[in-house]
DNA sequence: CGCTAATCTAGAACAAGTTTCAGACTTGAT
DNA sequence: ATCAAGTCTGAAACTTGTTCTAGATTAGCG
């Protein structure tokens, strides 16, 4: 019934299986995704130019990825995935959980100033995205989640922690935005991160036994 | 030179003085915003029928307002401005000033839950809004940091009581995009708000004279 | 009152996201 | 090797935000 060759990488979870053709057009359109995004950000990632650019139809283009926002967020999930790899190689230096978060947090936030275009759109979308992406979102969600957790060097959370966690990607997103709209300077930014960064001192009011 | 007599209500700052006929249309349209809005969200905004609604011709619709994002953000901050004069009248009663932030803003919530198109609509507006919005947005962020150092009680913050504000407007901003894409309960939103309303609290270590 | 500049209207036109469709191509199974 | 089902292509069509234009109205001034 179904066509091409399957040929399961064991990359993605729930999805059918994709043909090695098919990963490669996958990839050839996320990476022309990626390289309109850095020129001029959301606007420059224009459906019609991601499919001549990834050499695809537009048809397929929307078989892939059902609109603009999950293609970007697909192409946030990719990015993430390098990102948590490139941070896992050095690990944070800071004394505290909440200094080698921030400090964690700072790094990726330089990452994302190297291309800034790239980052307005990927971030642009994450918020934008309706209900329709959400299992998309969500997983950027557990990626960012996973990162903190890694720089708290945490393996089993409190409830507590989780918290914390939780409002430290709120303000992440939401600082994000707010410095890709002009509205906050990188400074503003680094020093919303440190604030909220000392929610996690809260979770551990003292020594533990 | 201009037309149409000038009638300053001293309302809006440095925008020109509206004519009556004028402060009516912009009256119009905000309303036919607002009303749409709150049928489809986001989405069911749109300019041509918000055109049709309020009586004007689609070209003056885009002088009032220079795009769609700039309408639902200027419908916003007629909403904010609604918001703060009601919950000025009933101050919460907490007993902390952390404690008083997230009674509020769970109050302000609840307001948001009884219009959640609206509610989708204003807030997918404000946070997808690129720089050309950045002055209105921007406003809508004082008005923000108005409400929640009332609810303080404060009337000249501290530098670290800003900083507590400002995360604590991210953290707000975010958790209803969560919850308006379906992400995370409403639970979950009272959880996080009352979690980064505790750094409240540390801006105030201990008694003061 | 009558003039002039600005504003408003109606409608066409354009741009980019999304949908649709017929036909060519692949794949896995027989 | 052949076939049925699913996939890809190319192109047109549709939707909605945005821009443009020509002509009708309106406001303030002399």
């Amino acid at each position: 019934m179904p066509a091409e060759a399957k040929v399961d990488i064991g990359a993605r979870s729930a999805t059918p299986p994709l043909t090695e053709r098919q990963e490669a057009r996958r990839r050839r359109i996320l990476h022309a995704s990626a390289q309109l995004a850095s020129r001029g950000g959301f606007d420059a990632v224009q459906m019609r130019e991601v499919a001549e650019s990834s050499q695809v139809a537009l048809g397929t283009l929307y078989r892939y990825f059902p609109s603009k926002v999950h293609l970007l967020v697909a192409t946030m999930q990719d990015q993430l995935q390098h990102m948590h790899g490139t941070l896992r190689k050095k690990p944070p230096a800071g004394e505290t959980a909440s200094e080698r978060v921030a400090e964690t947090l700072m790094r990726a936030f330089r990452a994302l100033q190297r291309e800034p275009h790239l980052a307005d759109a990927m971030v642009r979308a994450l918020t934008f995205a309706d209900r329709s992406v959400s299992p998309e979102v969500d997983q950027v969600s557990r990626q960012t989640t996973a990162i903190i957790l890694d720089a708290m060097g945490l393996t089993d959370p409190t409830p507590a922690q989780l918290s914390a966690v939780r409002v430290i990607e709120h303000t992440w997103h939401s600082a994000l935005i707010t410095w890709l709209s002009g509205r906050a300077s990188i400074a503003q930014v680094k020093i919303d991160i440190e604030t909220v960064c000392r929610l996690i001192d809260l979770t551990e009011p003292d020594g533990k036994p």
